[in-house]
DNA sequence: ATGAAAGCGCTAACAA
DNA sequence: TTGTTAGCGCTTTCAT
């Protein structure tokens, strides 16, 4: 069948030059401004497009311009209000500066490494968030020309880099709860897992080493339900500890179910600090001590910063680090 | 300068051909199992593959097979953790699919319109959420036979569609509250914008209805600043209403802030529910009562769908409808 | 300022 | 079973 001329997918370059009654060559001049056009033919080819409804095949363009116009971002998982965020960020700077956006979700993926490479080539640049993929193919991609952002990880090879600064907070989280006489310290979360978590654990553990107290850790995965078997186990343990310090909102939030199982008032008989400041934590009773990370802001500039690459604009690596803030709410109420 | 052997980006079918000792055409046979290849060729062409580290250029097959191997979603917007759980489930079942997904959020976009057809030009189906675009531009997407699934929107043009079922969850809701003794309901949401509002107002003035009970409506936008004026105002009213019927959780959180404000308790001199149980909802104190949508479904359902229309498994239309969960929590406790 | 023509990397007839 | 070749829709020299 053939398709009617009226179907916008079925218009092509040459129509548009027929109907305006130049050659395809100017066609694409007039529309790219690539090189100058006399105005009478600019007008003619505008009118031709519109009476047409053209619009360029992207395939087409892509494989001439040798140009994807479009920025790739990788998340280990797309769960939880943290990662939205970042995206949301991501799209708004992304299509602004005139690109599209590729999502993609490692988690629970069998070949990670190979659905990052497949989308690499269909991309101009590429976003990716902490634990995605191995150092090594981050290495690869950027070693070919491929322009890499990473976002919550640290630096890798040739790739441009953009964090939140987790140590500033986390040693002020540290000497905050010593100052407020909490002194037996468990920090919930895997420092050898995450290099975020790492971060926070070492700030704690400065924040507390001023004051002579040193915390405990235990491994934590990223959830609530982790979060309360954690807390729970912690809190039935021999020497209870008074304060918890969480990786993550949820999994302090977990914790925050656990304490009041056993009869524990959070913020009087045991502290709770989170970190993200998502959405619940404003809202739980009693609200959550936590650290705000600028989440729209990282995925925004990691577009910016991504762009700037793409374009040429900047051939030296550039490394962001944001600041975040600590956010004291009655989770961490006076100790007793 | 001429790209490094080394570089996948400039390995071409042709060079893979070279290197195997055969014609273009059967590499492309060999990856694609397009026709049949003996086994000493597909052998020899695996090999080469492999040594160049070849991968086929997304644009060549894409301009060639008329395919783009991707699929569209589109948001209105990216805030909240409802639109993560939606993509979550989306870019699973996609990927699972082969297909990579490009994401789009019309808000606050100058030219919705004209972003979205850009984006139906780079994929071959689109799933469009809410009020993104007006009806003529999907009847007219469709009428080209680009393949569109709507979510959480009424049916348009060829268009399936997927949405949840508020209606009998909103009617169990209004027959809930009427049954525990609250007379004086206020809906906080405006019906009027929103189909999804719409069916949410209705089904639990139905529910009251059966108890001989008229509840009032009140406009709110869908966040927690809005539903705290609103809330604050209706509050301090001459006739007070006894329970606020949120439209979404942000709203009902908002509520909640009010209503402490101004010294009431949730639950007992006014309840207060939402819709959507996003994690905060399970978490504020007291927990609100809400409705459950399977929002990751929805996504992974749709990339389904528009999967069959894509590959032409199915032709007809198809609209699915979705269970949806009244979650009774504290914020409706019994009137005293 | 403009047109003709040569690719871009791939798929799919068409031959052999 | 395989190779040859003609496009797919566009950008970009190269002439004019």
């Amino acid at each position: 069948m053939k398709a009617l001329p009226t179907d916008p997918a079925a218009v092509t370059i040459y129509d548009v030059a027929a109907r305006a009654g130049v050659g395809i060559a100017t066609v694409s001049r007039a529309l790219r401004g690539s090189a100058p056009v006399s105005d009478a033919t600019r007008a003619k080819v505008l009118a031709a497009v519109a009476e047409l409804g053209f619009r360029p095949s992207h395939a087409g363009t892509s494989l001439a311009a040798r140009t994807h116009a479009a920025n790739g971002i990788v998340f280990p998982d797309l769960s939880g209000p943290y990662y939205a965020e970042v995206l949301l960020g991501y799209e708004e700077t992304a299509s602004r500066l005139g690109r599209s956006v590729l999502v993609l979700a490692t988690h629970g993926r069998d070949d990670p490494e190979s659905s990052v490479r497949d989308l690499a080539r269909r991309v101009d640049g590429l976003v990716l968030l902490g634990r995605t993929v191995p150092d090594h193919v981050i290495e690869e991609l950027t070693a070919f020309g491929l322009p890499v952002v990473v976002v919550a990880r640290p630096e890798v090879g040739a790739a441009d880099s953009i964090r939140a600064d987790g140590l500033s907070a986390a040693r002020a989280l540290g000497e905050h709860l010593a100052g407020h006489g909490f002194r037996r310290i468990a920090f919930l979360g895997s420092p050898e897992e995450s290099p975020d978590v790492a971060e926070r654990w070492r700030g704690v553990r400065e924040g507390l080493g001023k004051h002579g107290i040193e915390p405990t850790v235990t491994p934590c995965l990223f959830d609530e339900a982790s979060g309360t078997r954690v807390a729970a186990a912690l809190l039935a343990g021999p020497e209870r500890p008074d304060a918890l310090v969480c990786a993550n909102d949820e999994i302090a939030l977990g914790a925050i179910v656990a304490a009041e199982e056993v009869g524990l008032r959070v913020g009087v008989d045991v502290a709770i600090t989170g970190w993200d400041d998502v959405m619940a934590a404003r809202h739980a009773r009693p609200a959550l001590t936590t650290v705000r990370q600028p989440m729209r802001t990282l995925g925004a500039l990691a577009a910016e910063v991504l762009d700037q690459r793409i374009t040429g604009h900047r051939t030296t690596p550039r490394h962001e680090s944001l600041a975040t803030d600590l956010v004291v709410r009655d989770s961490c109420g006076t100790h007793p």
